[in-house]
DNA sequence: GAATTTACGTCAGCCTTGTTGACTTTCCAA
DNA sequence: TTGGAAAGTCAACAAGGCTGACGTAAATTC
């Protein structure tokens, strides 16, 4: 067994263990996204405005920037998207009261439907996958996670999973 | 505590903790690639590419088909990648000696150096954030991905996880 | 009150990476 | 031996990133 002066097995940091765990990553991630992939393909939609419902349901009368910061993409790229959504009746843009420059984003109705089937599905998946490997190694997945994230992104996470 | 007849605590089965879980997916996913993706930049390639290299050099001699497997992308898509891969001379691809219609890819010495710089980056994170989190995190980390897998998907983690 | 900055929208054009369709070459089995 | 399947290539298109430039309204600063 590999050990270090303060005693702990190191074996989990091995080359090989790292690889297994960025090959999990990566087909992982392909299953996290199909559900809705699946459901958006024929609608016009795509994954980027999966991810700009999501995060307008998340937060009610966010801002543009705010999307952005969350989405990190650019406002032409946001903007197309958006633009889309709004016109569809998805998602209704109102000008600030306090702020008359911004614009507070929420889902209508019909947003709020597609926006209940796609994380419908999505957490369909994840409750299995949870399920499937119980509590205990939940709390481990979070924490690896987490500590993956640049610091800024572990910011805007942390920000949204406690508050609103 | 939310009990069931089996008398395990479900909790960690809310939509709030699956909704945290789908976010930290979605933020952590953005730091695994945001190194690899910084290094590719400039250069004329992309996250495409990188994953072409690294499941040649995961699997050396591999055939183009396996590799449409494994990445789930068409033959066209993969094409063009592997088209600029060998032209650049990061990838060299020779007719099979027993069926000439498959072709088996190797990565040059070339192809090798920029695998050794992109995997060097990535496992540094995943280090990283194993180290933060610890080995008992970590294998509940891999449990629920594993989970999260379409098991198409997991057929092909496992057989790459184990052989070669 | 004028100048600057901020928030947002938009046009134009580019790149990567996915898609489908049509095609050749090669292998294999009926 | 021939016809179908498999492997790979070429062409064209779409989604969704990007940059750069510009416009407008509102807020802030000087």
């Amino acid at each position: 067994m590999a050990e270090t002066p303060g005693g702990e097995n190191l074996l989990f940091l091995t080359d090989e263990q790292l690889r297994k765990g960025i090959e999990a990553m990566f087909f992982a991630y392909r299953g996290f996204t199909a559900d809705p992939d699946r459901i958006l393909e024929g609608m016009d939609y795509g994954r980027a405005h999966h991810r700009a419902i999501h995060f307008i349901h998340r937060s009610p009368g966010t801002t543009v920037s705010n999307l952005l910061l969350i989405l990190g993409v650019t406002k032409q790229s946001l903007n197309r998207v958006l633009r889309t959504l709004i016109e569809d009746g998805l998602v209704r843009s109102e000008k600030g009261k306090v702020d008359a420059r911004e614009r507070h984003l929420h889902l209508t109705d019909k947003g709020q439907m597609l926006e209940r089937e796609l994380s419908d599905a999505q957490r369909a998946r994840m409750r299995a996958a949870y399920r499937a490997a119980g509590p205990q190694a939940v709390q481990g997945f979070r924490q690896v996670l987490e500590a993956m994230m640049d610091p800024e992104m572990r910011r805007q996470y942390n920000r949204l999973k406690e508050g609103g």
